[in-house]
DNA sequence: CCTAATCTCTCCATTAACTGGAAGGTCAAG
DNA sequence: CTTGACCTTCCAGTTAATGGAGAGATTAGG
């Protein structure tokens, strides 16, 4: 498999896949003669599995931890539900400021009036 | 007003001080005879100005746009308005993504059983 | 077999918004 | 006069990729 065929099964864009083995984070694939990568299901499988860990918003270093789990024979389920819930955690705390954050820009968009004068609480909360 | 004054009036780090005057969101400080920023009050007010926006989390740009207005006797408080709900919107869509990802991911750690056997539903849905 | 299009390679630069640190100059107190 | 706190500039690093240049490889069509 060339990297764009691993790279659509993957889900991933060829860029990425270059990445995500530069960084070591999955094995460098192997080489044609002409030293084209040559992907096998194993390291797609990783990649996806990566793919998915990102969009819970893990970082790099989350995935290669979750990726050594994954892997791992001899791991324990409450290792890997530790690290599920503290990025929960992450998640959580994230929405507390964001809830705040939109409370307080809500309330001041609401009381501005949006017309043509200069006068305006949001200018004013700011400054 | 030296430039640890200034950060601290401001509530900003000294680093972060003079970074606002590199990009240009801020003038350029005065300098005393050895070299020494010299802040003032108006250029102190704004680095505060900026503070409170970041933690809106406008972007620099951002920033840069509302704090024109913020100079701008002649604007109009629809243009801040419009500015501000587009930060809001911004903000409910990333509270949507996060609803979503907190879900999900709050399903699947319940779902595990956190014991010391390997099987776990979360590894599961990732691979 | 030739050519054009598509793939792939490596390497370097850039993004956002700082932050850290090194090497060195300045200033105020004791 | 020295010590320590403060200031300067410049360079590098952070996260997680992404964009592009320039060059080689492969494939499809004619």
């Amino acid at each position: 498999m060339n990297i764009s065929a691993a790279s659509k099964a993957a889900g991933l864009p060829v860029k990425t896949v270059r990445y995500y083995a530069d960084i070591g984070l999955v094995e460098a694939p192997s080489r044609s003669g002409a030293g084209y990568r040559t992907y096998d299901d194993v390291t797609v499988r990783k990649l996806v599995f990566v793919r998915r860990s990102r969009a819970f918003g893990f970082s790099i270093e989350g995935c290669r931890e979750l990726l050594s789990l994954y892997q791992d024979q001899d791991r324990t389920s409450s290792e890997v539900k530790r690290i599920a819930s503290q990025r929960l955690e992450e998640i959580e705390e994230k929405q507390r400021e964001l809830q705040s954050l939109h409370d307080e820009l809500a309330h001041l968009v609401t009381s501005c009036r949006g017309d043509h004068m200069p006068d305006c609480p949001i200018i004013d909360y700011l400054g």
